[in-house]
RNA sequence: GGCGGCAUGGCCAAGUGGACUAAGGCAGCGGAUUGCAAAUCCGUUAUCCUGGGUUCGAAUCCCAGUGCCGCCUCCA
């Protein structure tokens, strides 16, 4: 059984090997910061964070670079308008970098919410151009690229595989259908390695053609490269990005040095709001902030996850709420075996029970196996999550043994791979000073009710039941004892 | 105009030639449990967009049609 990838590259799932034995790099495009993120970049890291945890799961060392665009994003297209940073900082009256520092901080907030590892690299655009401009330099002495105006452009007529990732014919294109073709370029398809700096523009640095600053597409050639060597193992984004900006990477990169960019190309799929794409332009956009107030971030992990990356998923609050309830489904389970954790002893039924989840471990990675199937690897966490729920209810009460196999597995599965089983909830929250204070309040309450339910006082008793849970409280009594949780 | 993708129960969504008499989630209904609830468990709800074809066998392959979406401007 092994790890199968979808290739962009080959249109195919093949078998993942990696470059180096044991090692694998990966770059994925990373968010230009000059907004808030929205739930569609919630989908792409998700997606990639979850290739990454499973890739270690693997055994495999993993270096995940993922890039920061803080410079050379245009508002038009990849050649022509305002820079996306600059245009923003003028509205907001402030510095660029300090524009890009506030949403980049907004950005890792919302990651660490939505509980993305951080990437192992975070290189900036901006702290690269020495190395950008180098690229630009060979590519003109290997003639891939020439200059204009003090601009220079990459000549896709002279790189012959330009195309074999979008599978785009240039002859087949409908050249300028859609943005007025740039005069200094030769061909209409040209793409800018650097731009010159018109007058005003705010960022730029000086290289061998004058002021100016680097195409959007360069920075990501050159940062990959230089993190993970001239052939990366994985190389993901956006699928929007497949045409042009990653064809773009390939040209310029395998122009410059010969040998394959990289090796598997992943791409996840977009997200709709009522099955419209949501694009940042289209104004109907949903930021993960807007989306907080509504659902946990862990729902909308879940909800994420509960798609394959290459599908699309639509957005809307009936599917959350269905996300919601299904995940605290899970945690409840989870919370509730953690619970008998402390209390429980031995170890009968150990045995029965380390098969029965080593059955469970098949399916998961049979399921994540095939192209990082994350639907197939929850059905199978509600699959054991209903067995573990025969167990808890069952009159023989659960050994120390299995709980601690079974929180192991979730850890492990739901946990690690997936992060949807926050590590500690439990723990963290019997540590807070005030759960304390709550958590006696409450049971001192439900001692209460049960006095006066075992004198048969219904319907004071159902009162106390029904204030609490006007107060998100519900009460749940078990057989031999009351339990409460937060709704 | 060119390129690509998708269409599975009320909703979401896996599966992409034989163990599918189609996973899992949400919602519904019936039952167990409960003083009533909650939680949980059990049962129940699909022949896979339409029409042809290939095959011993198709949700899965091919052809045609219909519908939806994405890319060819920036976007994750």
């Amino acid at each position: 059984m092994a790890l199968k990838i979808f290739n962009t590259l080959t249109k195919q799932k093949e078998i993942f090997t990696p470059l180096k034995e044991g090692r694998v790099g990966i770059y994925v495009c990373g968010p230009t910061v000059y907004d808030h993120p929205h739930i569609g970049h919630a989908k792409s890291y998700i997606s990639f964070d979850v290739v990454v945890r499973y890739l270690r799961y693997l055994g495999y060392k993993v270096r995940y670079v993922q890039n920061i665009t803080d410079v050379g994003h245009l508002t038009d297209n990849a050649d022509s308008g305002e820079d996306k940073i600059e245009k923003r900082a003028k509205l907001e009256e402030v510095e660029p970098m300090e524009l890009v520092e506030m949403y980049m901080r907004s950005y890792y907030d919302d990651m660490d919410r939505l509980n993305n590892l951080r990437p192992d690299i975070s290189p900036r655009a901006t702290g690269h151009i020495p190395e950008q401009i180098d690229l630009v330099k060979a590519l003109i002495d290997k003639g891939f690229a020439y200059e204009a105006n003090q601009s220079v452009y990459f000549d896709v007529s002279k790189f012959a595989e330009y195309g074999k990732l979008s599978g785009r014919k240039l002859e087949e294109q409908e050249m300028g259908a859609r943005i007025d073709i740039n005069p200094e370029k030769r061909h209409p398809a040209d793409f800018a390695l650097w731009k010159r700096a018109e007058t005003g523009h705010i960022m730029k640095w000086n290289s061998p053609w004058g002021a100016g600053f680097p195409g959007w597409h360069l920075e990501c050639s050159v940062m990959s490269m230089r993190y993970l060597g001239d052939t990366l193992d994985i190389h993901g984004g956006g699928i929007e990005n497949v045409f042009p900006h990653h064809e773009c990477e390939i040209a310029q990169s395998e122009a410059a040095n010969s040998l394959p960019f990289a090796r598997y190309w992943m791409h996840n799929n977009m997200v709709t709001v009522d099955g419209q794409k949501m694009g940042k332009s289209l104004g109907n956009f949903v930021t993960l902030k807007d989306a907080f107030k509504k659902f946990s971030p862990i729902t909308v992990r879940f909800f994420v996850l509960n798609t394959h990356y290459r599908s699309p998923i639509n957005y809307s609050d009936e599917a959350l709420e269905g996300a919601e309830t299904g995940r605290e489904r899970l945690q409840n389970t989870i919370r509730n075996v953690r619970k008998r954790l402390i209390s429980s002893e031995g170890s009968e039924g150990e045995d029965v029970w380390k098969a029965k989840l080593e059955k469970y471990k098949g399916d998961f990675e049979e399921t994540m196996n095939e192209d990082f199937n994350t639907a197939g690897a929850l059905a199978v966490l509600f699959n054991v999550t209903r067995e573990v729920n025969h167990l808890l209810n069952s009159v023989e009460k659960a050994s120390k043994g299995v709980l601690s196999e079974i929180d192991s597995f979730y850890r492990v599965y739901g946990g690690d791979i997936l992060g949807i089983v926050p590590d500690q909830s439990l723990q963290i929250e019997e540590k807070e000073k005030d759960f304390e204070l709550e958590d006696s309040l409450i049971k001192a309450l439900a001692e209460t009710r049960n006095e006066l339910r075992e004198s048969k006082q219904w319907e004071l008793s159902d009162k106390i039941r029904d204030r609490l849970s006007e107060l998100g409280i519900v009460i749940e009594d078990r057989k031999d004892e009351v339990v409460w949780r937060k709704r």
